[in-house]
Order: structure tokens, then C-alpha cells, then sequence
DNA sequence: AAATAAAATTAGGCAAGACTAATTTTATTT
DNA sequence: AAATAAAATTAGTCTTGCCTAATTTTATTT
């Protein structure tokens, strides 16, 4: 089995070979723990003699299947933590990513999908990620975002790529949440500003990086 | 906050102390850790300088009140965790033990008090033992044993001891578990192995060390 | 092509929490 | 009271997972 920062350092890689498709340094990940890249490095050599992942100076970090799987699972447990907290204990959708990071370590052989079980086997997380199911699959990950869009566009927020306390919160004070309508009715050239229309109410200008990080439907 | 490892060493120090009302030294928490008493040692002057113990030879290590607040939030946790496992995930009594030891650990400031809440507020865990309070009080543990009652006394099994799966799967062989009537028929002036009937039927001869595990009611 | 900047790696170190082996203290026998 | 046994403590070591500082490699400018 592996330790809580092998399994950490598994799943920011899956994170960020999902999100971007670009090559996966050591600063990459460095960055997205908030450690140094040096700390990086000897953790790249722990999982590579594991077999989880392949380094390849070229091509950076890549997940082997087995990584890809273990990865995946941690994932899971995340995801279904997440629905037990608001769902069934009532916590607000900006508190519950902090205690999942540590429940999604919990390692026993029929946990997770008893939990999945008991959740009756939600497809979606409280910030719109699909939860892997337990032989791997999920549904397909949510691509566009609300920067992506022509003015005009009308869509649905379909999941947060952000799931910060400072984000969820801001969101929340917007009245914005998984399902909101929202039309994009005009982009800012000058620095990618986007003037939105929430829920067919009144306008509000979000910065680029806001838009960047809510997923829609359309 | 405390570590692991020092969440772990206080539960132990509080098992410990509430037992046996036997002083505790470095040895006994080793044993029961299954660590080396030099490991003890260590831990033991951590536990000192954070001021949730104090040690002295002569009565060996104690807790403060400090200490002892902790350490009850601690059984608390996990004796709700192990609800959680039996009740609403179906786990049987003898898997939910090793869960609940890592689930206990789980920080976070209204967690216990919500899963407590979602559990319906409830008294006693799995194996019969009372559920601290948030405010640390908690109902007086059961203290008498089988093997301290007279031969002929009828009595109910109110609590295990020993949560060990080699223990509860031998009480589920016997179909014995929290609320049975067991009949003491004999004890056996050798080497102190009790006649039983269990529920009313069949006699069977258990060990004294089985004996001491069950807590009873009368 | 050189110069410069950025990224990756190595070397060395630190704290936590465990261990073993050696020593000292305390308790129990004889 | 000595001798012996047991318990406690110290000293030194190891692994994990992180760090900083120095160095080397790779990429980008000029
Ligand atoms: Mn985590
Ligand atoms: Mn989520
Ligand atoms: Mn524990
Ligand atoms: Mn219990």
C-alpha cells in the first residue's frame, strides 16, 4: 500500500495529467503541493521504483496503468467523502474539500464502496466531478468553461475546476452553484473580463481566471 | 494540535488508566502499543512538555486534565466512527474496530458533533461501550466481568472488552452479543473456566480470560 | 554562438517516530 | 546485605518526507 504522501503526490499528478495535457514537471507538481521541487524530485524516484509512474526528462511524469488506477481510486474516495459530508452530515460545499483530503486516505478493501452504496451511488460530486466508479470508469469530465464561450452563449454551470473555500464562497455570494443558468453577454478585450448574466438577473463583471474555473453545459 | 502517534499514545494512556486502576509505566504502554518501551520513553517526554501527562516514578504517568479532555474527544471519535460503520455501512462488529482507529484521527472542528448528531445522539457503540459527550461527559462504563459473579447469577451482556475480531468472531460462533442472557452455571475451581448456558440453551465452557472480557449487567 | 535565465538535480540537514544495544536504576530473591 | 532480575533510560541509528544551498543541465535571449 502507500503512504499518505505517495497517494497525495499520485493524485496531483492524475490532476494535472487530466487538466492540462502538458507535460508534467517537477516544478508543476512542486508548485500545485506548495513543496519544493527538490522534495519533488526524490518523491519521483519512490514512485518510479514503485512502477507508479515514468519519468522521462522529455516527456516529464506520466501515471503507468497501475498508477493510473491507484490514482483513480484515491479520487473516488474523495469524490464520495465530499457527497457524505454536505449530504449527509450538512456541511456547506466550501468546508468539505479540506476534511475529504484526509478522509480519501482511509484505506480498507470494501469502505468506498459501501459509502457509494450508502450515497446511493452519486454520479457527481458536490463541485460537478464525476466519481469514478469502482472498476475505474467515470463519465467524461466537463471541458468547457465559461471563458471558452462566444458572448451570447446561455449555459448551465455544470462544475467548479476551483474547489477553494476563497472561490466556492465568492460563488456562493454571486448565488451561483452547480445548475445556475448563466449567459456570457460580453467579453472584455482588454483583459479578458467577462460581463455574465446570473440566473437571467443582473449583470456582474468576473475576472478571466473566474471564468477559467467554472465548467458549463450547453 | 496533536500528531498521530500522540493521539494514539494518549488513548492508551486513558485505556490504560481507566482499566485497571493500576499505575501506568513506560512498560505497560509499550505493551500495549506494541512498541519499545524506549519509544515510550520518547513519546513520554513530548506528552510532558505539550502538559498532557505528568510523570513520576513513583506513580507512574497520569493525565491532565488537559490530557484527559483530549483523550476522551479522541474515544469519542472513534466510538461514533464505529456507529457510523455498523449501522449505516453494514460492516459486522468484529471489521469496525481497525476502521474507526483511523477514522478517530480525523480533524476537524464540528465533525464529530454532526456525525453524532446524524447518528441520532447515541449512548453506546458496538461493543457496549458509552459514547463521551461533546462536553466529555459520558455514562459510567459497566465494571463488573463474568468472571466476578457468583455461579447461578443470571445475567446480560452489556459490553465486550476486547475488540479484537479473534474475540468478537468467536462470540458471534456462540451467537453472544451486546444484550444475550447468559446463565454462569459453573465455575471450575482449577483453572477457572466458567460453565455457561447461553441464552436460556445449550451449556458451553469458556476460559476465564473469556470471562474477563464480557461486562455485564444484572 | 555566447550570455543569461530557468529548471532540475545533488548534497547535506532536520524533525518525527520508530528501533537496537548498552547502561543505569529499581525491585525482588536469596 | 548481596546477588540477581526486571524496568527504565540513554545513546546512537534508521526511514520518511520535507527543507536550503550549491551545482549542473536545459532553454531562451541577445
Ligand atoms: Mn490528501
Ligand atoms: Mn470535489
Ligand atoms: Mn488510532
Ligand atoms: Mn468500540
Amino acid at each position: 500500500m502507500h503512504t499518505l504522501s505517495e497517494e497525495n503526490y499520485l493524485k496531483c499528478i492524475y490532476r494535472l495529467w487530466q487538466d492540462r495535457g502538458e507535460k508534467i514537471t517537477p516544478t508543476a507538481i512542486a508548485e500545485w503541493l506548495g513543496n519544493n521541487p527538490a522534495s519533488v524530485v526524490d518523491m519521483i524516484r519512490k514512485l518510479t521504483d514503485k512502477q507508479l509512474i515514468i519519468y522521462d526528462k522529455k516527456k516529464g511524469v506520466e501515471l503507468t496503468p497501475q498508477g493510473q488506477k491507484d490514482a483513480t481510486l484515491i479520487v473516488r474516495r474523495h469524490r464520495l467523502w465530499e457527497v457524505f459530508l454536505l449530504e449527509k452530515l450538512g456541511y456547506h460545499w466550501d468546508e468539505i474539500h479540506d476534511i475529504a483530503e484526509d478522509l480519501e486516505h482511509i484505506k480498507d478493501a470494501t469502505l468506498a464502496d459501501r459509502l457509494d452504496k450508502f450515497l446511493g451511488f452519486p454520479e457527481y460530486d458536490p463541485h460537478g466531478d464525476p466519481i469514478p466508479k469502482a472498476n475505474g470508469k467515470m463519465a467524461k469530465r466537463h471541458s468547457i468553461t465559461l471563458a471558452d464561450v462566444k458572448p451570447g452563449t446561455h449555459c448551465r454551470v455544470a462544475a467548479v475546476k476551483d474547489t477553494t473555500s476563497a472561490f466556492l464562497q465568492y460563488l456562493q455570494k454571486l448565488s451561483i452553484s452547480i445548475g445556475t443558468k448563466i449567459q456570457l453577454v460580453e467579453k472584455i478585450q482588454f483583459d479578458g473580463s467577462l460581463v455574465i448574466s446570473i440566473g437571467g438577473g443582473e449583470r456582474t463583471t468576473v475576472s478571466q481566471k473566474f471564468g477559467e474555473n467554472i465548467l458549463i453545459d450547453m
